[in-house]
DNA sequence: TCAAAAGTGTTGTGTGTACACCCATGT
DNA sequence: ACATGGGTGTACACACAACACTTTTGA
């Protein structure tokens, strides 16, 4: 073993010439944008007003711009939706079946966000009828091959919860364990122990104990942690 | 939260209008091509012979045609280069910034790819100059970003290694339990206990015990495996 | 004083790790 | 009989899972 007997390999043409115009597809970005609200898990979806697929809900997305790189047009478009940045982006998978859309020939870097529910309450507002945010446990009937990019989007954030720190991303900059809980429980859709979800999370070394606590109801507060930079 | 305040979202011309034929990019695919050869972790290169970096060493790849799935062209790059099909073929992430390819604006598609050098070995000759096998821990100057993907293909292969069985892909069918340690070792670049790590594999309960043993020097006949199907 | 959520420890079970000697073979 | 790699078991440390009661608060 030591040397491939085809030559065809950088004498290709594939490899010498670029494409013509013609043969070139699109290239688009979605960004599945996940947040938790307190008791649910929810996606943003937005209405299609044209076909195909008219009526149905689509992850947003948009095509990539020249002279921007993949994340910035994920970003672009995530700011466009939610008119927040700064915000957690990781890129999934890249979807590019031909006549997965039917008008023509796209390639998907598909990336999703997590976004806080606190952030995202100050600048929401009711005015986009074509735009809402759903339950990941009940979608409603969805364009393109989006379904399966949900799925997996899902699948990455669960096993993502469990050996990353990404759960944060989800929870104002202070919150309380029983807060954080939530998050995982919601996620993942199972209850957890409370004694060893506390256990196991502090012992990480991850959190920032605050003085501050948190009251909301007729009972005794609940300590703010925050998450320990760099 | 319910409802974002822009409407520039699915109204944009970004996600109704499909980019001027001009504007878009080409799409490649790129395959690292792993394999192990008895001591060394090992992957296929070739050598440029135009500029840009000719002379320098990439990644095999190529444009993806129209009317076929990125892991097809995945596939069929790979065949041109290796003569094997039926080889374990895995996404490994997306490259697009502008300016990776100096020509014009390529949007790559990189997979990754095991294949046990016991299939390899058959088909290899020695007639082409410019395709060779580099081990993995000591690389040439490399092409494009292509130092950069390696490297995160070097990542992911290490990840994988530990919570699934893609160790076996780089081996033949029958092997011994030593091979496989031997798999492991390269790849992580550690020493591993062998009691620990038969205990390990066989727990796992993914081999079939073979009757059969294999004989390679003055000593004791090592027993044969097989990885279990489905 | 009551309701409601916050907070807290111990025990058993399973998994990973460290470590040394005998076995089967060909020469 | 010897050199070579094949093959095996036990003890300790650590991580994960199960489980119930006390504390603090506002009404």
């Amino acid at each position: 073993m030591s040397k491939s007997n085809k030559n065809t390999s950088t004498s290709s043409p594939s490899d010498f010439f670029i494409p013509a115009l013609k043969d070139r597809p699109s290239v688009a970005v979605d960004t599945i944008i996940f947040t938790v609200d307190g008791k649910d898990l929810k996606v943003l979806l937005i209405k299609r007003k044209i076909e195909p697929f008219k009526g149905m809900w689509a992850i947003p997305g948009g095509f990539v711009r020249m002279g921007e790189t993949l994340e910035q047009a994920a970003r672009r478009e995530l700011f466009e939706e939610t008119n927040v940045s700064n915000i957690y982006l990781e890129q999934l998978y890249t979807f590019g079946d031909p006549g997965r859309d039917p008008r023509a020939w796209v390639v998907t870097i598909a990336y999703f966000a997590l976004i806080s529910s606190e952030r995202l309450e100050i600048k929401a507002d009711t005015d986009a009828e074509d735009v809402d945010w759903f339950s990941m446990y009940s979608l409603p009937p969805l364009a393109f091959d989006h379904d399966k990019i949900l799925k997996y989007a899902l699948e990455r954030l669960r096993n993502k919860l469990s050996y990353t720190t990404i759960g944060f991303q989800l929870l104002p900059k202070k919150f309380t364990l029983t807060e954080l809980q939530k998050v995982y429980e919601i996620i993942l859709n199972k209850p957890i122990d409370k004694r060893n979800f506390r256990k196991k999370i502090l012992s990480e070394n991850m959190l920032t104990e605050l003085e501050e606590t948190k009251m909301d109801g007729v009972h005794r507060p609940a300590r703010l942690y925050q998450f320990k930079e760099a």
